[in-house]
DNA sequence: GATGAATGAGGATTCATTCAT
DNA sequence: TATGAATGAATCCTCATTCAT
């Protein structure tokens, strides 16, 4: 609920609402902004400066609507992840146990990629050892919340396995995924095509045998 | 005897400028800071002062040595590319055609591991999106290096692919690795040799059906 | 109204960036204030900090004006060529035949002495065998720009000279000028005075005999 | 006299006799050195390191002659100096009176101008508005030997004129040779020829009118 | 709320000079 | 003595952040 701003109480005061409406056009302006200079900068060696220029307004008002750097990339962070539970949120929802795994594991890389390569933030943003100690703290709830998600989906398919060997099965998806999307990123057409079917192999069978072999075409 | 330096330096490794003793030790001190500090805080965010300052040095004595904070990491790089050679480099020889691809993955990722355990600098500086211009170079002759071993290993047992299927492959196995590497890193003891184990899993798994399922239990 | 900013900009001389007229003031405070640095210790020797904090100011706003040391003097070479236009422009205008070549030099020496006695700058921005790279540029262009209207002067006065040696004698007043100048800003008073006007016999019995002898009191 | 330190007593030490010997040549390749680099770069931008590595030394080696930059330039001029004055000290020798002034200037600023072009450092020490401090005094101090030497030769030309107004013709002409070696050093060949000649017809036609018009022709 | 200006600490790098060998 | 190493203050410049208008 990272727009409970929005939903507020509306007393009489005009203000706030306007404040809020143009508040919010701005804010989208500087994330989006944001994200196009993370993307090409990096966090670290991104200034606030440039993301202001690049939104087209003075540093002044950047930081009128945030109290500092590492605030943009967080929330840049939520809105994103935000952004992926409305709109791809199912991907990881618990599926219908007779879905054979390979249909399984293709829809959510293919839901979670389609994502991937239109917002490329993400990935700058979930990816980086430049990050500094307090956004860590997004990536991390971020990492926690994907891993989670996961984690109970394997949880229903793995229901002989260990906690702990459910969330190691977990990361190590995850950390599949991550640097498939990095491949993927990296090419274009047919290429990063063909890259998308590798990263599907390679979770599929790594899934295959702790999930019963329940292959689709067995 | 003003040139009796010349006459002594041809000892180590033909450097460009002779060198004393001294001033070796000082290199490999300031590359040991160098690492520990791009280590905690990546390339981008990591100080020449705060590495001169690791180190036990003033800035200028750092740059006696180096001439800019890139060529720290280069010449980092390069060393490490270099003992990796030296130490690990049978990893990734052509194996036996008879080792089961079991065995051969595993010894290869035990090396891997236990290098980049050793030296995790080596995943800081081969990891960032954040690492800009010139470094990349080292970067990217790396991973050329890397990717073309992997390549030429993989070509042996997969004699019916396409080149571009080789060196997808290749790449893909990389990025498991680096993957894995950023997991195991993350963890220690019994849970990092489980993250281990895990990774052998992945990539056994994902070659197994490419180089004609020649498991070592067939 | 995000943009009124660049509606009231149209006044000035269409800046690329819309300022605020304090940012003119202190553009005009740095100025003078490099000019007096410079003055005192040579472009080369003078450091931005100095500058900045001769203008009262901290070296950001220095930055935020000029993007380096070389800009501020390339601005106030321009703008002091500028002014030297304005004001003393017609001292090079090409003068009436009948004008005495020594009232024709006496006054234009006179304008340009007191414009650089004034600006002491000048002198010190256009002789400088220490000046670096891209200055050199602003001082040629002045350089040029002089030279030729000398030149075009001369040429109406020695109609038999070829342009080589137009040019040649345009460069050797230019070079008495300067050595005066040089002179004249080493003494005050009476002493300057008297400097002034060995400059201008100098000139005048240099010239006489090329232009014709064509002395007022002949 | 510069060069006392090798008249020196020469005790049964052995070390300083021999430590002379090399320590000239040391001095000289140095000198040399910072000649180049002078010319090159100015004194200001020009760095000890730069001048070590010109001369093949180390920075150690020339501090163990000379305790500082200053010191480098101050010997340099010093040296140049006294060259002058053993090779082309007759140069400014009092003329006979019955030597035509055109005869007298040509044959001086013939000599001045070889000497000049041949060690253009010279010129570079004695002109920067970029030199500081106490070099001006080595600066100066030429300065004053050649405005003494200019003026005795003047004196007995121009019998009738006031101290003062000597020497403010002295460093009238002095400013004029200066303001013309700069365009002799800036053309070569024919080009160059003709400036000097230029020098010299400024000159001469500066001082007949002050030194009774004892023109050669006349 | 918006702007451009202002800040000043910090970062990369240089350089005159001193030191250890 | 010669060398290369060491120093640290000073340079140029950047940038997150705050302020005045």
């Amino acid at each position: 609920m990272p727009d409970n701003a929005q939903t507020q109480a509306q007393t009489q005061k005009e203000q706030p609402r306007r404040r809020q409406a143009r508040g919010e056009r701005r804010i989208a302006q500087l994330l989006e902004a944001a994200a196009r200079v993370f993307c090409t900068t990096g966090y670290t060696a991104a200034s606030t400066n440039a993301i202001a220029r690049e939104a087209g307004v003075s540093p002044g008002t950047l930081y009128q609507f945030f109290p500092n750097k590492e605030a943009i990339a967080i929330e840049l962070g939520d809105r994103l992840v935000h952004e992926m539970r409305e709109t791809y949120g199912e991907a990881l929802a618990p599926v219908d146990p007779a879905t054979p795994l390979e249909e399984a594991i293709g829809s959510a890389i293919d839901r979670f990629m389609t994502f991937n390569t239109e917002h490329p933030v993400f990935f700058a943003l979930m990816h980086g050892p430049d990050i500094p100690g307090r956004i860590a703290e997004t990536h991390d709830q971020l990492h926690t919340t994907l891993t989670g998600r996961i984690e109970s989906l394997l949880a229903s398919l793995m229901p002989a396995a260990t906690a702990a060997d459910v969330t190691r099965t977990a990361h190590v998806c995850l950390g599949i995924y991550k640097a498939g999307l990095e491949l993927v990123l990296a090419h274009e057409g047919a290429e990063r095509a063909a890259y998308v079917q590798e990263i599907k192999d390679v979770l599929i069978r790594y899934l295959a045998p702790l999930v019963g072999d329940r292959l689709g075409h067995g």
